[in-house]
DNA sequence: CCGGATCTTGACACTTTCTTTATGATTTTT
DNA sequence: AAAAATCATAAAGAAAGTGTCAAGATCCGG
């Protein structure tokens, strides 16, 4: 077999033949590299060795008992286990969950609700990856912690200033109406006084353009509204 | 004081008082403060400002739908929200999970399976907040000790001070709003009355910082709440 | 019941931010 | 090119937010 050791691993531990073959089925052409145990023993050194991302344990394996195996694997690692079984018993499934096991489904399952799990347990097991964070040349604005910098530097925005901002940012390149950003910011009143809106467009510029009277960034776009200027390539 | 901050927060969205009684009941005496919303638009504004550990979420709620509640929700945060419904079918398994959610629970489902699968979604979430010892320049918490030393020296905080750093060291670098704050440590009722959290502020600056006019490590954000500062590299 | 620590509340000075007004610049229309 | 509309900037008063001190109120262990 050729190594591919860039798709994520996954062991399957099933003594049985035919769920091996449905498995692999169900998970062929998807991103993960598939695996096979028929036993405990088996799966606990291929576990030991192979540092697969996730196990699908079957919990029926005629040499060791189910929730052991899950004992002996978490001594191993954190790896995603799910537990497919055919036992519905409310004692077996906290009893695996308790063991260590992330998920338990009952046999006879669908394949979708099963990769729909694989995704959550690798989802929850994958570190925190994407921020939002808009960033534009000289300037980044992040929304999780609040943060505004241009040209190197922490910016210090009021919270109307911060709002029309983020309200740019989250249409980063579309147009947005006076009516718009007036009706979002200040509430239906204010329609009929744009005023307020140039006054702060002006101050945003002030604080994060290098060149408040050519704009970069917060473009004008005469007669409608503004946009938040997004670079090409 | 009625509220007990301490403790892990979990959040029940359902609109059958019943299943919330039931749900009561059962988690009754557990670990967690228990809060409660009818609908969705209520849940999205008090897991923005409760800032709740765990979410339970029934999927038929009368104002909004039940996937895009997931959707809104994981806008916010990374909370795990188990979804707790009577619906079998296995495509609405698949679109929960897909949108965010972490579980799947048909019911009429056993308390001790909930409380296992509550387990497994709590101990996963668990890693984020892993780092026991939060260090900055002249400022070190010990969260595992409750010990925090500032310019080398032993600083002897009042309960409610070591609450505040503490929830300020567990989201350190972002901005966390008065409203979230008052939440946690006073609970609703202080919704209106941020006085006391100057106070405090105030209080807790004189006892860190070396400068207390002149803060760095608890950042005013104006008109917004308050950040523990994190050194830039 | 007392003493000390802690929490809450009120008062006040101070700072920042918001809104409005005014005026000049730019663009579009006639 | 002149007129009209739109846009940009500065400045000032009003409003809201913030920091600090200090006086009661409350809680707790002896």
């Amino acid at each position: 077999m050729i190594e591919t050791p860039n798709r994520p691993r996954l062991l399957i531990i099933d003594d049985e033949q035919a769920i091996r073959r449905f498995l692999h089925t169900a998970l062929d052409g998807s991103e993960f590299a598939l695996y096979d145990a028929e036993d405990g023993h088996t799966a606990l050194a291929a576990a030991a060795t192979l540092l697969p991302d996730l196990i699908l344990l079957d919990l029926g394996l005629p040499d060791m008992d189910g929730i052991e195996v899950i004992s002996r694997l978490r001594e191993l690692s954190l790896v995603p286990i799910i537990v497919l079984s055919v036992r519905d018993r409310e004692g077996d499934k906290v009893a695996a969950l308790n063991a260590g096991a992330d998920d338990y489904l009952t046999k006879p399952f669908g394949i979708e609700e099963l990769l729909a799990r694989i995704r959550v347990v690798l989802r929850r097991s994958q570190p925190q990856v994407a921020e939002p964070v808009f960033s534009d040349e000289d300037l980044t604005v992040d929304i999780a912690h609040r943060r505004v910098t241009a040209q190197g530097n922490d910016i210090a925005l009021t919270p109307t200033e911060y709002d029309l901002l983020r309200l740019l940012v989250s249409h980063a390149g579309k147009v947005l109406t006076h009516s718009q950003i007036l009706k979002h910011i200040w509430g239906v009143t204010y329609l009929e006084q744009p005023h307020v809106l140039r006054v702060n467009i002006s101050n945003l510029r002030r604080k994060i353009e290098a060149n408040p009277s050519r704009p970069r960034h917060i473009i004008t776009e005469p007669g409608v509204g503004y946009r938040l200027r997004v670079s090409e390539t």
